[in-house]
RNA sequence: GGGGCAUUAGCUCAGUCGGCUAGAGCAUUCCUCUGAUAAGGGAAAGGUCUCUGGUUCAAGUCCAGAAUGCCCCA
């Protein structure tokens, strides 16, 4: 007996009751241990950014790390089962200062960056465990960390970091301060997920940076930067591109600079940043453009020709001349009474006051502003390349918060954010202001914190990604690639696949363009840049690893040693300049959260202990993320340090997917009450349901995600499936069916419908794993969709009787529906496994495990199974689909005539081409049954059925005649259908006359369409046509209700709660109708409703008693156990 | 600022080389089936194919321009 399947199933609490066998039986170490040591399918997890509680949207990602491990596991592959956590940069600092109230760097500098750090760690811990224990929910099968244990960490981590502890690991005990322990999380002797904050991986990307150092692509720039005056760094290019920008409004101000040389006249200029006016030392011009003098009001104003929209009142044009003969006029700076702009710089030996000049450049446009472009070198990037290209004064305004530093005046010690009132109030003293106007603009701001970006001149460091050549990839020579980093990262690239292709060019692309990559930030929590700067002479070292530091240290080592490479113990360190000899300590900046997540393929693959087994798993044959914004970032670093490292593709095949929003198509947003957290979804829709969500969707469009979405795929694809499986449990336990070892009926004796099914089950079993071999998630879902539908919809129903018959009523029949519905059933659950683990389990421990024993404990400890290609029938499958659709375009018909089903009909009228005719003849019997006809007949021509229609065939006739095509439309409607119909159906060409000749009409050129006659309900798809008669005799009508009786009658015994096996005694009350059909087809109501009697009469008290009326007849039935 | 993609039913999306009556799923309404019942099947209704011009016998489809949205890069 199998255990009895509730129809009403708490799929949720089933999920859960897996979860704890599959933690019971430890079903994921016993499924790794199987495939140890066998052929390798190697997987790089992309690190989860430790921060926060997982999402929805990475469940989706997720998912597929988690369906392609248990699909590969099936097929025997060993995998490695990484899961990595992202544990070190700006995000996690943000969090922790949120937490503590900090507002800046100050605050953190104030509280100490030890104990800072610490939190950052703690966080970290904190969040790792919700997540694990959120990926084990979502049934994520990876080498998990205990939560527990984790959480446990991070309180011994409270308590005191340098206190010793002893923890088990895979290989025995490991013992160490916690901070030790914490330090090696996911390394071979801990096991578990990885942690970017490894020493592991600070180390390894040590190694990769003095690889860079070696080949002289490290160095310090000194330039114009994005820059977040809150978090008090610089921010890159990587960073800022999309997301880093916002529709936002600020004033600007049109303003005078009165040029020095021509009285009364003056430059107008035009900027959107005031602040950086008091920075101003020249002003740009387009050479070519051409540029005018205008009187307007008081005022004599320079600008462009094309600009002049922007003046106010009447002008009068006096002067005109292109931008170049403006080159050198010299003019009053806004702010020239300034110290700062005052002030000699020693390297030119002039002032700014004294640079002020017109200069050219062609960037300059007339589409906004005036024409002339303000330049402060200190405060924009292309003005500080033009500052070097003219050998002009720099100011640089603002330190590290954004505040104006000394030599400022007034402003001096205020913050940038505050200032441009104030500017604007000073420059109207000065009567320089034109006008001011709001203005709406994309403008960078900090992705973390969201703050508005300034441009500052810093020092950060940089790896040369290499000079952009002017030409294709595809011409760069081997020896131009030599030292070339950019090209070298083109060549890897070359060796992946992309899924979907698009995203092979886009990574290219953004090779081709990405700037010099900037690796520091002004921080405290990260990776501790190896490099070590000397104060005196400048000269500077990256130091690859930590034996090289152990030996190149000169001091603090012992006050470092025992702690991870994190600031501030690693600050200690200082080493000697090997040009000067001076003490050397380590700059003060950590790294770019992309080094951590990008080494992985290295870090966490022993390259620096095991080399061996780093060969064994490298590169992966899969990494699979969301493609927005990992082209420039996970992907692109992930490549970078593969390159760097070992020059070669870091994987095979990068498969990647789409953005997870809400139902109502908007970002998930928690203050718009449309975010559905990862909790709250499993517990309500259940993980299965969000699994074949994400995988029945393709992947390279946008997912909408929602409750409806779920109830969707629920009721479309899970219920189905539990609905056949709760069925087949239901009939095989009344019946006492049990599988058995012996081979049963060969395949070729099987019945129809078996031996059609079984083919079907075969082909999916290809298709899928076709589909999955591909990386194709989507392509594996379709088939298996279908054939749920097919199993449900067709085999169970067509067979449903078959399962019904009492003992001694074709008992092989039976067995043979049992055995090749189990078939299916089992061979699902393994076909399903990788997708929705969890109603598989559940489904497989009852209809395997349960009668055998020594079946594999888990539904996931079976192979993936291998189609049969023995029982494939191509043929057969084909007659199936067209009896299907015949089935379907007969109810159809009687739909639109609106003659019920129950009803029974004369006949079905076919009309289709020899061969399909053929393949109905075979399955005739299917086709009578589902449509409730007495016969299914064809007719060779469908005179009974329809009319005609000519329909001239554009393709082919229009491409003859021409013009002359609606001409021969109109001349061919006005002929007599019929008559052409059946010219053209016995292979004869027609002539037709046109006003200017006549066209001969061949049959290949037209088609003959049909439209249904009186008499018949019609439907035709695809050169089939079935036509239903829906003349109703008397004797029909009567089958007919006494249909609708057993109908009753069935409905009756399910409100009686009687057992589907129970035999009933029947009685009845009715009218002349009724009790002609009671009389009629008695033996056929008793045998469909398991009456042992038919008794007319009265019911007996004790008997469940119902009234209807039917046909307008009143009907009183009574039935009893 | 440059480049790319998109715009089709109330919603989400297909629509091949230009060709017949532009499709699907969801939602809505109705019907139906039911010994799978918190299911199953069918039908109806729903369209200015973003707009303007052009090419063509014929344009959702090709070309040009505009509008709106998104993406990539400055």
């Amino acid at each position: 007996m199998f255990k009895p399947v509730p129809a009403k199933v708490d799929f949720i609490a089933q999920e859960h009751e897996i979860l704890k066998f599959w933690q019971d039986t430890k079903a994921w170490q016993k499924r790794r241990d199987m495939n140890r040591g066998k052929k390798r399918w190697s997987f790089i997890d992309g690190p989860i950014t430790a921060n926060n509680p997982m999402g929805v949207h990475h469940a989706w990602g997720r998912t597929y790390k988690d369906l392609f491990h248990r699909y590969w596991a099936m097929k025997g592959y060993d995998t490695r089962y990484q899961n990595g956590f992202d544990c070190q940069g700006l995000w996690i600092e943000v969090e922790v200062e949120k937490e503590l109230g900090f507002k800046s760097k100050r605050d953190i500098e104030r509280y100490g960056i030890a104990p800072f750090v610490n939190l950052c760690k703690r966080r970290v811990l904190k969040y790792a465990a919700v997540q694990t224990e959120q990926s084990i929910r979502l049934g994520f099968w990876m080498d998990w960390n205990d939560p527990e244990q984790l959480r446990w960490l991070e309180q011994k981590m409270a308590e005191d970091p340098e206190q010793v502890i002893t923890v088990e690991g895979p290989l025995g005990p490991v013992r160490g301060t916690v901070e030790q322990i914490v330090g090696r999380l996911g390394m071979p002797e801990l096991g578990g997920s990885y942690f970017t904050f490894s020493d592991e991986n600070n180390y390894c990307i040590w190694t990769a940076l003095k690889k860079c150092y070696e080949r002289g692509w490290i160095y310090k720039g000194h330039d114009v930067m994005p820059w977040c005056a809150r978090c008090g760094t610089g921010i890159s290019q990587h960073e800022i591109v999309t997301e880093g920008y916002q529709e936002l409004t600020h004033p600007s101000i049109f303003l005078r600079f009165p040029l020095r040389n021509r009285p009364g006249e003056s430059l107008l200029v035009w900027t959107t940043t005031p602040w950086t006016l008091t920075s101003n030392v020249a002003a740009a011009v387009h050479p070519e453009l051409p540029y005018v003098l205008v009187q307007n009001g008081e005022y004599k104003f320079w600008l462009s020709k094309g600009a002049m929209y922007a003046l106010q009142g009447d002008y009068t044009v006096l002067d005109e001349k292109p931008g170049v003969e403006l080159e050198g006029w010299t003019y009053d700076g806004p702010f020239d009474d300034l110290p700062a702009q005052q002030q000699v710089q020693e390297a030119l030996g002039v002032s700014s006051v004294q640079a002020h000049r017109v200069i050219l450049w062609d960037e300059v446009g007339e589409a906004e502003g005036t024409g002339i472009v303000h330049i402060a070198p200190g405060c924009g990037a292309e003005d500080f390349q033009l500052s070097k290209e003219y050998k002009l004064p720099v100011i640089a305004p603002l330190d590290e918060f954004g505040v104006y530093q000394d030599g400022f005046a007034w402003l001096t010690g205020m913050s940038e954010n505050d200032v441009t009132q104030p500017i604007f109030e000073d420059l109207r003293r000065k009567g320089l202001v034109y006008r001011i106007e709001d203005y709406t603009h994309r403008y960078p701001v900090c992705w973390r914190c969201g703050q508005e970006l300034i441009f500052r001149l810093v020092d950060e460091w940089f790896i040369n990604m290499g000079e952009k050549l002017d030409k294709p990839y595809e011409e760069v020579t081997p020896e131009e690639k030599e030292n070339n980093l950019r090209y070298q990262i083109m060549e890897v690239v070359q060796e992946t696949r992309w899924i979907p292709e698009f995203g092979f060019e886009r990574e290219m692309d953004w090779l081709r363009n990405m700037h010099d990559w900037m690796i520091s930030k002004k921080r405290y929590w990260g990776l501790a840049l190896p490099i070590w700067e000397c104060a005196e002479c400048g000269h500077f070292e990256v130091i690859g690893s930590e034996h090289e530091l152990k030996e190149r240290a000169v001091e603090g080592w012992e006050e470092f040693e025992g702690h991870t490479p994190h600031r501030p113990w690693i600050d200690a360190v200082k080493i000697r300049c090997q040009k000067c000899g001076a003490l050397v300590s380590r700059i003060a900046d950590v790294g770019n959260p992309w080094l951590d997540a990008g080494i992985v393929a290295f870090s966490t693959m022993r390259y620096r202990h095991d080399r061996e087994y780093w060969a064994k798993w490298f590169p992966a044959d899969l990494i699979t993320e969301s493609f927005p914004g990992q082209f420039r970032n996970w992907f692109y670093s992930l490549l970078a340090m593969s390159t760097i490292m070992e020059r070669k593709a870091p994987f095979r095949t990068v498969q990647t997917y789409a953005t997870l929003f809400a139902e109502d198509g908007r970002p998930m947003h928690k203050s718009w009450g449309n975010a559905i957290w990862f909790d709250d979804a499993a517990e309500n829709m259940g993980v299965d349901v969000m699994r074949w969500m994400y995988c029945a969707h393709r992947p390279e469009s946008n997912l909408l995600f929602g409750y409806h979405g779920a109830d969707e795929t629920r009721r479309r694809f899970i219920l189905p499936l539990w609905n056949v499986y709760s069925f087949f449990v239901t009939y095989a336990n009344l019946d006492g069916w049990q599988p058995s070892a012996r081979s049963g009926p060969r395949p070729a004796s099987l019945p129809l419908l078996d031996r059609w099914i079984l083919s079907r089950l075969q082909t999916v079993i290809r298709q899928v794993t076709e589909r999955m071999d591909d990386y194709d998630v989507y392509g594996a879902t379709m088939p298996l969709e279908a054939f749920v539908d097919d199993l449900t919809n067709w085999y169970v129903r067509r067979s449903r009787r078959r399962f019904w018959r009492g003992a001694g009523e074709d008992d092989a029949d039976k067995d043979a529906a049992y055995s090749t519905l189990y078939t299916c059933l089992t061979t699902l659950c393994r076909l399903l496994a990788p997708f929705t683990p969890f109603i598989v389990e559940a489904m497989y421990q009852n209809l395997v495990r349960s009668v055998d024993a020594n079946a594999p404990e888990s539904v996931h400890h079976q192979d993936w199974p291998v189609p049969d290609e023995s029982l494939v029938d191509e043929e057969l499958m084909a007659d199936m689909a067209l009896a299907i659709k015949v089935s379907s375009l007969g109810r159809s018909a009687r739909s639109t005539s609106g003659i019920k089903l129950r009803q029974p009909l004369a006949k079905v009228v076919v009309v289709a081409g020899e061969e399909d005719r053929a393949r109905l003849q075979r399955l005739a019997d299917i086709v009578v049954d589902e449509l409730n006809v007495k016969e299914m007949v064809f007719a060779t021509t469908p005179a009974e059925l329809v009319r005609y229609e000519i329909g001239l065939l554009p393709a082919v006739l229009g491409k003859k005649h021409g013009p002359r095509f609606p001409q021969l439309r109109a001349a061919v409607a006005a002929m007599d259908a019929a008559a052409l119909a059946r010219r053209f159906q016995a292979g004869l060409s027609v002539d037709v006359e046109l006003d200017d000749g006549t066209i001969t009409l061949l049959p290949e050129e037209v088609e003959v369409r049909t439209i249904p006659q009186e008499g018949y309900a019609v439907a035709e798809e695809g050169g089939v046509l079935v036509g239903m008669d829906v003349r109703i005799t008397p004797a029909l009508a009567q089958e007919g209700l006494a249909r609708d009786v057993v109908r009753r009658i069935q409905t009756m015994r399910k409100d009686a709660g009687f057992d589907i096996a129970d035999r009933i005694t029947t009685t009845y009350q009715a009218g002349p109708q009724l009790t002609a059909a009671f009389e009629n087809f008695g033996d056929y109501i008793a045998a469909e409703t398991l009456s042992t009697r038919l008794v007319a009469g009265p019911p007996p008290e004790d008997a469940y008693v119902q009234r209807f009326t039917l046909n307008g007849e009143e009907l009183v039935v009574g039935i009893k156990r």
